[in-house]
DNA sequence: CTTTAGCACTCTTCGTGTTAGAGTGCTAAT
DNA sequence: ATTAGCACTCTAACACGAAGAGTGCTAAAG
């Protein structure tokens, strides 16, 4: 299993021309096929012997025998860590994107719908994106406005410009100036700590002063600290799910119910699009390491986007997506990560086309997020 | 084809119960299985007669000949209208719904989400929700809240507490105070007003004493004026597409491709359930109409429930969905019919099942939607 | 006139066997 | 180290036949 020897140039451009080979056509690829399509100056005998070694190395599978190869979950790692080369994405499918975002500038839901509905369109597989986590946000604002009597909404404004509100009861007696007061003693005492500092107890001493009797003040403190965690919450956008029964891979019924029903069950997906953050990217296989030959060596994907990352088949540690593969980025508001968005589809996918669009779509978020934070820059400038 | 004669008792029930068998089993029904499950008291020489007669009304189609029968739209069409008989749900499957839409009560739409959601799980099937439309509702409030220098929160608030808000730009240089004017005249000059005979012209009208110049004013008005009208905004609320994959209809996955392809143009999907509002329920056959016998006569169902809207097979005028049902009903925010809630499915669905299901979510959705109103009238009566 | 038993007929489904083709691994020659 | 040649293996596709389910028709019975 171990034993790692470096491969030499031919096996991996042979490994190469395989995987590229099967992501195209879905079909096993055999000796000759490879030498009439890849222009390999040799026979097909050669090709066999060197597809035999690989496949002891653990980089190629057979079906069974007499068939062709198809690569294994090593061998599509090998691939996206060391062989692939990206593409920039063509300046029409580049437009199309920016135009598609350009409209949705103001408000931070709409954009990252948006970026996972493009996502899914230009790359034929299904998109995920995860809204960001705002817990090391600083409150900013927090506003109460009267509805009618017994209902307000809360706004909350956090740093980099994001704003979420909720419409809570309070009790009926309460009129809009009350309401307006205790707002404002709870953003005088809060607005500028994190949400994760802020807590329930926080929240009632900001408020102490409030000319209030305490039954009624607790019930609105309550829903102000309830509005103002839930800026935190987790959502999942997903989209183009339908766009995966177009691959035979998901030709089996119950394969693609088994993949719909996982991603139904979207607080699991979220939660583990989450934790992807803290996990140390999986290592590279040092029998790819670039073996100093005079050879014009490509720089590995890997090295040169270290922020993407990518889960192919057992990575994936979710029940029902074995044979999936899932690329994923993040993308900041203002200044810090917050949010990761990105494509799942079959194992055998267009890895090179899904980071193009990726990374495209990654940074014109990116773009249209600092821009809300500018604003935000020049408020705290104001203030000072 | 026509020519329409009564059908008598015998050949009621034996639709019936072909249709019944054929919506548990999937499978063509054949005269044998009939008698033996069904009871009935003849040969099943007889009930072949009868099958092959009720094949030529239209009633019954057979896949191939020496198959079992299957309902043809008519049969499905005479069943839903005239021959199910819809229990009520059961008590536990009730409080579960109760349970899980009661926590929803201050938000609109995401009352409308869980009752769509709720719905998919309790009846198996894929569950579609419609924002209501809100064009006949009157304009009660509009606040612009400043969140930082150029960027506003403008609050809509609508007659039966329905509140909508949107993030939007505005000139740099206006400050808060300028903006709660700018409402507060948008406010006196349209509240009462129903959202379609909001318009730019009137907006701008009501507006026109503000003190600031026309140039800032008017993008001001502007993006009031589409925060206003984007309150009436269909949004459609779609959920458990994955159950489908498990009817055996939907095992052929060009099918269910298109099924879904369907789906995820969820415009479409919306402006025809939009529709519905406008057409007349389709009508009944005469042929099924209960012939005085003293046997003792089901109310058929489509006379108790005309909100119910059923469209089968090809009366579906979406392409793709043609092999499939439709079970809609209205609900209401306040007491005007606003927006729509069903269940789509195989066309073999579990009418009574799925009606009962519906019938007690939008009830429970009246209820919470009712309740929200009164807080609206309570505010109504205090203005006086 | 309605119902029913009997029977021939049709059509699908399923298992089996056969064949063609693709692709391999091995061996021996280059 | 490469390659031509060849035997071998496995799948996909097709044909064939038997089994089974269900029908329609006819003629007899109620």
């Amino acid at each position: 299993m171990s034993e790692e020897k470096l491969l030499d140039e031919r096996k991996k451009s042979i490994l190469k021309a395989v995987v590229d080979d099967y992501i195209a056509t879905a079909e096993p690829v055999g000796s000759k096929a490879l030498v009439s399509k890849y222009h390999f100056n040799v026979s097909p005998a050669t090709i066999r012997n060197e597809m035999a070694e690989l496949e002891t190395l653990g980089y190629l599978e057979q079906p069974h025998t007499s068939a062709g190869r198809v690569p294994s979950d090593k061998g599509y790692r090998a691939y996206v860590d060391n062989l692939i080369q990206v593409e920039e994405l063509p300046d029409e499918d580049a437009d199309r994107i920016r135009d598609y975002l350009q409209d949705s500038l103001t408000e931070l839901t709409g954009l990252i719908r948006k970026a996972s509905s493009v996502l899914s369109d230009s790359t034929g597989y299904t998109s995920l994106a995860l809204s960001p986590h705002m817990r090391r946000s600083h409150l900013q604002q927090i506003k109460m406005l009267m509805i009618e009597p017994g209902r307000a909404l809360v706004v909350v404004v956090l740093s980099a410009g994001v704003v979420k509100d909720r419409l809570v009861r309070i009790p009926d007696i309460l009129d809009a100036n009350q309401l307006m007061q205790i707002a404002a003693a709870i953003e005088e005492g809060l607005s500028g700590m994190t949400l994760d500092d802020i807590t329930m107890v926080t929240v009632a001493s900001a408020a102490r002063n409030a000319p209030l009797p305490e039954s009624l003040l607790n019930q609105v403190l309550y829903e102000a600290y309830v509005a103002i965690k839930q800026a935190d919450n987790l959502e999942l956008y997903i989209d183009g799910q339908h766009q995966l029964l177009s691959y035979p891979e998901f030709h089996d019924v119950g394969k693609a119910r088994c993949f719909f029903n996982t991603l139904a069950r979207d607080g699991i997906i979220a939660g583990y699009m989450n934790e992807m953050k803290e996990q140390e990217p999986l290592q590279g296989d040092p029998a790819l390491a670039n073996n100093d030959h005079n050879r014009t060596a490509i720089t590995p994907f890997k090295e040169q986007n270290p922020s993407y990352m990518i889960r192919i088949g057992q990575e994936i540690a979710l029940d029902g997506l074995q044979d999936c593969s899932f690329v994923t980025t993040t993308y900041k508001v203002g200044d810090v990560i917050a949010g990761r968005i990105g494509v799942i589809g079959p194992r055998r996918m267009a890895y090179g086309k899904v980071i193009s669009n990726i990374s495209f779509v990654k940074q014109t978020v990116n773009e249209h997020l600092k821009r809300l934070a500018r604003g935000d820059e020049i408020l705290e400038e104001r203030q000072k």
